[in-house]
DNA sequence: GTAGAGTGTGTGGTCTGACCACACCACGAA
DNA sequence: TTCGTGGTGTGGTCAGACCACACACTCTAC
């Protein structure tokens, strides 16, 4: 193989190189394949290639078809492609499962300590909605563990940083088959449901309360113990702070 | 479009689920794109769509001839992806750069505090070599931003850590323009990058102390003062622990 | 026995072409 | 004005041709 770039990469940069420059933008439509192929001076298979990755990277959705929907859109949804990305590395063993929990707890007990002191304060009606159907009926433990990711994930929104919501979604999502598999080594689901409700509960108080210690305490006494609960490799915690000493019992 | 599965999709989900099933491990050959072709029913063109998002995303590497070291190899780097992926969100605005900015103040900050009360020490060999080189000669501006980068991930890496290892070195490269270009803005770029490189000292002080709080603020304040200093767009600290009040001055 | 040259094979890389389904859009007929 | 048809351009897929490459094997010469 020669220095030439890759044909595919010469498509890949030009489109990246366009969006930095501001010559595309979100909801802008890329020329057609065939067009572009002849543009670049490259196969339309090559083109094809970089769109793929463009597009599973969330970059991009395709259409065909003619008309304003139809082929390449511009989309950058902010959680695109982060969860096949480490969905990819955990089952290629590139990314760590314990690593996978300790980052998971960096972030998410920073997103609870920064909604507790955020001034002003900032709206948990998702979260606590979320909280409402889950405790509204009984559920199995796929519908609770997927409402459950999703009430986490709703803090990170409520956070306002999107990169940390994508980062946290991508890890849970990573994970997913662990902590579905864990569910089922419990002796009781429903007990531990219940208890893991509560907790959820337990977030959003010591959040509204406004003391950030306590909320990331809360947090993460609720995600570490669910893990350890279920047999979940074990993991080094990366710098959290000392933690506010309670009887929060466990997480998910 | 009819409901049927994209044929790449199918290249995929197939090779993701060997991999979660340990029948693909790292180090492992795939088998060739018309073996793949024919055993998944698919044309080559859409093997190699799907063999592109897996080499994107640091999952394959490949080469062509023959022998042991042809064809697509699992890699499954740690790193791989989490660059190419944020780059491009943050060209298509997909994620802001105060929220990149805003990340990585969490995860650093976590690592240096994690550096300083993990017991046994963990070795600093590499930070503190990075930074004798950047104290032994004059750097250009470019130069000295890469092993800026490097002493930031070398910290990271030596949290243990590769899931945030992974972000830290993705969020770092995907505004690495908009460091650059701040370079250029400073009234003297020598004064600032003397005072960066003692900071980087005070950095490595702190966590040699012990202290997680200490480490923490210093790194705070590195981070933050250069984006201040360059003009990057104004972020929002998520969720850090108060700061120590101190003079520490301003930060890459 | 060893080294070098030639050949064959299987690999990825690229391009081209054919055809399909789709989603419009324009035009003509009722 | 509404409806139907044909045309057009879109992505999606597959097949095929050919290339460069990197071996592995065989044969020949020394």
């Amino acid at each position: 193989m020669t220095d030439e770039p890759r044909a595919w990469r010469v498509v890949l940069e030009s489109i990246e190189r366009d969006l930095l420059d501001g010559r595309l933008r979100p909801g802008d439509r890329l020329p057609g394949e065939r067009t572009l192929s002849a543009d670049l001076g490259v196969g339309r298979s090559s083109v094809r290639e970089a769109l793929r990755v463009l597009e599973v990277l969330g970059l991009i959705r395709t259409a065909t078809g003619s008309g304003p929907s139809a082929g390449a859109i511009i989309v950058a949804l902010p959680g695109g492609g982060m969860s096949a990305l480490m969905r990819l590395q955990v089952a290629a063993t590139g990314f760590a499962v314990a690593d996978i929990v300790g980052t998971r707890l960096v972030l998410e007990t920073a997103v609870a300590a920064d909604l507790a002191e955020s001034a002003p304060k900032r709206s948990l009606e998702a979260s606590v909605g979320l909280l409402d159907v889950m405790e509204s009926r009984t559920l199995s433990a796929d519908e609770f563990l997927a409402l459950d990711a999703q009430f986490h994930l709703s803090l990170a929104e409520a956070s306002g940083n999107q990169v940390i919501a994508a980062t946290m979604a991508g890890l849970r999502s990573s994970i997913e088959s662990y902590v579905r598999a864990g569910a089922s080594t419990l002796p009781s689901w429903e007990a531990t449901s219940a208890r893991l409700m509560l907790e959820h509960r337990d977030i959003v108080r010591a959040i509204e309360s406004g003391d950030a210690a306590v909320a990331r305490a809360t947090v993460h006494s609720h995600i570490e113990n669910y893990y350890s609960e279920t047999n979940l490799p074990a993991h080094r915690v990366v710098g959290l702070p000392e933690t506010v000493p309670d009887a929060t019992p466990r997480g998910t």
